[in-house]
DNA sequence: CTTACCACTGTGGTCTAACCACACTGTAAT
DNA sequence: ATTACAGTGTGGTTAGACCACAGTGGTAAG
């Protein structure tokens, strides 16, 4: 075994046993490397892993954002992941769209009216109408879908759901540019939001799955993805 | 930006443009540091990255082995960074069965019948009946699983589905030797496995479906799982 | 007494240079 | 022809140094 799967060991057990919780600190990396009886380099590796896990957070200098901190952000780690292997050609993009579509279409008919997610669905929209410019509306798309994931209540699918797409964010928003009538898409991107929220606050989860799932795929659609996986 | 993000970006864009491929070599440590400009320890720590990510593989010595090789594994990565989310309490474990479920059931009522995936599964459950003990049972079990996702034809869920289980391995696989009559479990097991190819055979994948969420739900159900999320 | 400055401390980030184990390759001795 | 072995290039590991950064606390100037 590789000295720096020694420490992510050693750092997973300090998690399973509940010695190291969220929002916690690791030891210094020369404390670790002093106490592990192994070099720093190794101690590092280890932490760059974990960081890229998502599980870990590491800030230079002192004070609050300095140190090794335990956090939990899954969703960004799995859409790095994702990411590359569609760089590999491994994983197609019109899978990754079609998986999400089942993930939120999932989320959406068991989402829970009432919880605060879905207000913040809401305010997420008004936002969305008076948004400046492209970029700010697809960041708050991005977060309406993920809050309105989050309503169904599993943490697994939420943050699946958002690494699918972070994973072709890039991708997609090369083509949103080149949409022949952005303020048309916006309108229309915007009524079906609406739409959808309006059926999951009419405990008509079937009809916000079906919206969500129509939702999806015509903007991949729109925008030229999947029916043309080889746009170089 | 970090001096091994840069290195993670720079071989990022060597596969997006095609320059480097599945089953290629990356130049070797030093090559990249120098041409990189940057420290050997810098690339070590963007192919620790890469590895944990399941996008490479790096081996010692010479030969067919030996270098830093593209390879697509993204099951057991995202397995291990859901196992470590799961450690931090952060994902719970019954949100990765309700997700395995979810996925699961997807590709059964969508897997293509005639495709060698299928007939891989059959010999599967055959090598199954005779499994001389319980951890070659759940091996091939899980290939089992998997083979019957990869028939739904989208890796993506292939992929999700297979760390899902890995996530949750050891958990699972400590509860399944408590279990009060492993014989009996395993005949229950065996069965449900050749109704579910049975229904998908008969090309009603609603059944195998519904087969397919009860077989893991029962078996999740019987191990403790869920209904006892601290076993500790 | 208040304020501004600054050395001090501990954090992660980076680099250099060396050595190791490994696995194959070519060559030389038998 | 076979065997033994030095050579080569791979990743794995280590030690030690220096950097930038951000708070802390003492100290000198006002």
């Amino acid at each position: 075994m590789r000295t720096h799967e020694l420490v992510l060991q050693w750092i997973e057990k300090q998690l399973s046993d509940g010695d190291l919780a969220l929002g916690g600190r690791l030891p210094g990396e020369r404390a670790m490397a002093e106490q592990l009886k192994v070099s720093r380099t190794s101690v590092r590796e280890a932490v760059r892993i974990l960081e890229a896990m998502g599980v870990v957070r590491a800030g230079v200098g002192s004070g609050k954002d300095a140190g090794t901190v335990v956090i939990a952000e899954p969703g960004s780690a799995l859409g790095s992941t994702l990411r590359l292997h569609v760089a590999t050609r491994h994983l197609p993009v019109a899978d990754i769209v079609e998986t999400r579509v089942l993930l939120e279409s999932w989320a959406a008919e068991r989402a829970q009216v009432g919880v605060p997610e879905l207000e913040e669905a809401a305010e997420l929209l008004d936002r969305m109408d008076v948004a400046p410019d492209i970029d700010t509306f697809l960041a708050l798309d991005a977060r309406f879908h993920v809050a309105l994931a989050q309503a169904a209540g599993n943490a697994v699918v939420s943050a699946m759901m958002a690494s699918l797409r972070g994973a072709i964010e890039n991708y997609a928003g090369e083509l949103t540019g080149n949409l022949p009538d952005w303020n048309a898409t916006s309108s229309r991107l915007r009524a079906e939001h609406r739409a959808i929220l309006a059926a999951v606050n009419n405990h008509d989860g079937g009809k916000a799955a079906e919206l969500v799932a129509a939702h999806i795929q015509g903007f991949y659609k729109e925008a030229g993805v999947g029916a043309n996986p080889s746009p170089s």
